[in-house]
DNA sequence: GTCTATAAAGCGATAGAC
DNA sequence: GTCTATCGCTTTATAGAC
């Protein structure tokens, strides 16, 4: 009886740290994220830290965007990528990322290190997030009707609108930028 | 006989210091640029970088985006509240932002501080900046035939779509995204 | 006006006790 | 697995020589 519980939790609470990463991540930046304040967000110290992150903050980033980009993945790519009804996917897209990004007051945090000191550094997954979003787009919308060329456009388009709009929600302090951007999309897609 | 030029270039070479400053800021963002790059950048020591600007690194970015502001609000706000041809104004923002955004390799540097860490420091600035632009915009796009309500939504489309295509452009390494955002923007600009 | 030297604080990362 | 203590480095900023 060396321990009273085993394995508890092993990989589960490191699974559950991921969150709370990306919204310091997302709050401060990749510099501005420090260690200290990464301990205030979890409540964990620096030995547990580099405990789970031998690698340090670069790993606890890069973990972080591969779950984004899982995320993303499942509940928004692949869906786009279905054959099965092109419109209704780009419907669930927008649904999708309004919620993802609260509203407006959440931030990308892909877009976030794009911008940053650290791009270099992230510049294979940050691309690769991007390419894929559009690709699944344009091929979404390339069945709903458009031309390869025109599809290719037009989500190029969406992608960086999203984008565009939660820039200008922080930076105007107005949320409520985002869903209209959003509904303004909506039209552009599906005229 | 002290000194053999008295008063030679002495706020002139400050003035021309900001560009540089400008630079340093826009590729390492405001955390990212520290001192040391900024030395290597103005060929300034620390001690003449504190005599031009006794306030710091805060003070060099305050008049680097007062400098900014002032750029645009000439050289873009202004003719497009100029009631003389609205449209003629739109076209020569959008010829005017392609050229300082070097058509997609400059990044804009209120974006990027609106996304960092020192976003609060710089909010008054920052959300002026593009409240002025929304607004010079939307006076000329409804001087142009358009409601108050469609010449609003439509500059915030316009604003956003530019700040976002800059951070796809960075994201995606790919500075010719700029110029054709620009062009799917004038023609909804400009239908 | 420009420099070097230095202060004081914060940073990421490591070591080792428990 | 979590902690504290600490290392070595970089940061912003200041002081003072020239």
């Amino acid at each position: 009886m060396k321990t009273p519980r085993p394995t508890t939790k092993p990989t589960t609470d490191r699974a559950a740290l991921l969150p709370l990463l990306g919204e310091v991540f997302r709050a401060h930046g990749y510099e501005g994220a420090s260690l200290a304040l990464i301990t205030e967000a979890t409540g964990l110290g620096k030995g547990s830290l580099y405990h789970f992150f031998p690698g340090g903050k670069k790993q606890m980033a890069q973990e972080v965007l591969a779950e984004i980009d899982g995320w993303f993945e499942t509940n928004i790519f692949a869906p786009l990528r279905d054959p099965a009804d092109p419109r209704a996917a780009i419907e669930a897209m927008l649904a999708g990322v309004e919620t993802y990004f609260r509203s407006g007051n959440r931030v990308c945090l892909v877009g976030v290190i794009a911008l940053g000191h650290a791009r270099d550094e992230f510049a294979a997954p940050v691309n690769d997030y991007f390419a894929r979003w559009q690709d699944a787009l344009a091929e979404a919308l390339r069945r709903s009707g458009l031309s390869v060329a025109a599809a290719r456009r037009r989500a190029e388009d969406a992608v960086l609108s999203i984008q565009g709009a939660l820039v200008l929600a922080r930076a105007r302090d107005d949320a409520k930028i985002f869903p209209r951007a959003l509904a303004e999309l909506k039209v552009r897609l599906l005229a």
